[in-house]
This record gives structure tokens, sequence and C-alpha cells, in this order.
DNA sequence: AGTGTTGACATACGAGCCGTATGCGAAATA
DNA sequence: TATTTCGCATACGGCTCGTATGTCAACACT
């Protein structure tokens, strides 16, 4: 049993689980890596050890909150039997996950600012990787326009992500979380080869 | 004549047009205002006074980008005499618009990350209100298929945008930009009534 | 088991940046 | 011309990050 790495592993939990809510409390810049250790009982020595730099913390909180996105996404998907419907149910899972504030200020706002664009970042961003292997599914299957599938599944993601800041960013989000489904159904539709929906 | 009022007017211009430039090559958190003032000749001072702090001033900036942004839009939607056709050439141009660094940076990385969602900017997203006019006007039309036309603005920004960042991204830009305008104008076609485009 | 070595983390330090409080001098005012 | 205004410069304090150095428990080897 090497206590040696079980200590560090746990550390490295510690400081990620205390990132996420640092992060997403206070936004990444204003997050002070003094507080956010002493939080865990640790020092920023522990976290310069571990993770290079702070950059190097939001990139693993990335990684962390987008791989639970994906498993929720796919999730909503598979719960529909048709693909075409799994695909709108991811996209419209999407939507109402970035209502969370942590998954809006640290995967929306920040994660893009700091780390660039996302589809470089090194989790690879899991979300769009789903979202591109069911549009492949569905052009080969005929149902899709034969479109770039990279590009459809990105304009898709990018639908949906903004919606979801707009409906979070609302005084109502009750009342405009329909409405944003709603479009972007319609709008989905629109790489539909069957006009008729 | 006031020569107060107009030297101040020039420091202004200064300070943005140096802010600009700063924080495209830069970012926002890594451009020093001691640098960034200090370039036009001017000091700290002379920002804190006009801007109030470093928000201020992106937030000064990112006003003047996107009013040429929504300018230039504008005036490429208006050179097709079609309604939708300019629609389609709005969000083309928009995509085309966020491969210039400048904006992708300020607008929007930095920019919503520092601010928040674009739609409570105090400058108002000029852009997003031009599609929401034309979209409005297309549904009143019923060429449109009737959604929220806010929701249908934002989803098609939002796309537009998103495949911007991928576009600039890529390792060959010239390549994927003709993929992701077409994969933006099948979608947008979703929301049309008539499915036969 | 005893000893040397590794390495995960703590501590100490320096540099840079932001925001505010204060001072100054030219332009506006009367 | 005397006075007030105010746009900007200067000076200061506090905070933050990243690195360089120290330390002590966990491991390896004999």
């Amino acid at each position: 049993m090497n206590k040696r790495a079980e200590k560090m592993a746990e550390n490295r939990a510690k400081l990620i689980s205390a990132a996420r809510k640092a992060f997403a409390e206070k936004g990444y810049a204003a997050a002070s890596m003094d507080d956010l250790t002493s939080t865990v009982g640790l020092t920023r020595g522990a976290l310069y050890h571990n993770f290079g730099d702070k950059r190097g913390l939001l990139a693993a909180v990335v990684d962390q909150i987008d791989s639970e996105m994906a498993l929720y996404a796919q999730k909503a998907g598979a719960e529909t039997g048709d693909d075409w419907q799994g695909l709108l149910a991811e996209g419209t899972a999407y939507i109402e996950m970035a209502l969370d504030p942590e998954i809006q200020r640290i995967v929306l706002l920040d994660g893009p600012a700091v780390l660039g664009d996302p589809s470089q970042w090194p989790s690879q961003n899991s979300c769009l990787q789903a979202t591109i292997q069911i549009v492949e599914k569905l052009i080969s299957q005929g149902i899709m326009k034969t479109v770039d599938a990279e590009a459809a599944a990105r304009l898709l993601n990018g639908a949906a992500l903004n919606a979801a800041l707009w409906v979070a960013a609302s005084p109502t989000p009750e009342e405009v979380l329909p409405l944003a489904v709603e479009a972007f159904q319609a709008l989905a539709s629109g790489l539909l080869n069957q006009p008729a929906r």
C-alpha cells in the first residue's frame, strides 16, 4: 500500500473541490490561492507542486466538470430511443446544465478566457466529442443533411450554450427556458434532410 | 471652444486605442495599466479619472468594437435585397469578423468573463439588437416560424460566434470557414416556415 | 532494523499590479 | 486679475502570484 501516493491523491481532490467552490463563487481572477489552500488545511506549496500554477488548477477543475457534463448529457440522450430525439435531448440537457452557476462561471466564462478555445483543451471537451459522434451517425443514416459533422456539432453546442447564458441571466429563468428550448429545436430541425419534421 | 473637454476626449480616445492593442495582444488580465498608459504618455491617474477602473476601460473598448461590428454586419445584411438572405449574410459576417484576433480575445473571451453575460452589457450588444429586429420582421412576414425573437437571435448569434472561435483556432482557417458557413446556413433554415428553401 | 534518499509539502522572499488618497498646475470663470 | 475648478500626476498600502529554499515523513536498500 502506497501511503504516499494515497495522501497525494487525497490532497489533489481536496484542492480541486475547494477550487470548484471558490472559482464558482468569486470567479477565477478574484479567487485567492492563499485562501483556497488554507480552507482545506494546506498551503500554496501543495498547489504549485500538484498543478504547476493557478491555470493548472483551473484546467483540472474544468476537466472534472466537463466529464460530469458529458456523462449527464449522454444519459439524457440515451433515454430516448431515437437518435435524432437523442441529439435534441442532449442539446436541451446542455441548456439546462448551464443554468448551474458553477458551470456558467467556470466552464462558460472563465474557462475560455483563461484556457483559450475549448476545442483545444487537454480535456478535449467531452461534451463536444459526444455530440460529434451522434451527428456522424445521423448523417450516415441519411437523417441529417451532409454537412461537416464537427461544424454542426459546434454550432449546436454553441447555440445551446449561448441560450443557457441568456436564460440564466434572465430575471425569470423559468419563463424563458421553454422559449430557448423551443427555438433550439426549431433551429436544429434545419439540419434534417426531410423538411417535414 | 472648450479646450479642456477637447483634450479630455482626445486622451480618452488615446487610452481606448492603446487598450484595444494591449488587451488584444496580452489579454485583459495580463495587460498592465502602467504600461498601457505610459505608451500614450499618460499615467494611471488619467485612466482612473476617465474610466473608474480597469473594468471600465474594458467596457469602453468593448462598446466601441461592438458598435463597429454591428455597423459592418448590418451593411453586409443590407446589401442583399432579401430579408432572409440578409439574416444569413449577417450571421456569415459575424463568423468572418470573429476571425479577427482582437475581436476574439476582447469581445468573445475576456469580455464575457470580466463583464458578465453580453446581454446585460451597458452597450446593450448592438449586434444582437440588430439581429432581433430582422428576426421580428421575418416572423411578422410569416417567413420564419413563430418562435421567440430574442431566443432565435441569441441562438443564431451564439452559433455563429462559436463557429468563429472554432474556425479561428483551426490550423487551416481558410478550409474550415466554408464548412462553418454551410452548416450555419443549414441550421438557420430550420427557422424557416417553408421547409423547401 | 537501521540508514540514506526521495519527494510532497511548508515557509520565506521578491516583484508586480491595482485602487485610493493626495498634490499640482493649467484652464475656465467672474 | 483673482479665484475656483478639475483633469491628471504622484505617492502609498495592500494583495497576489510564482520561485527558491527548508523540512520531515515515507520509502528503499542492506
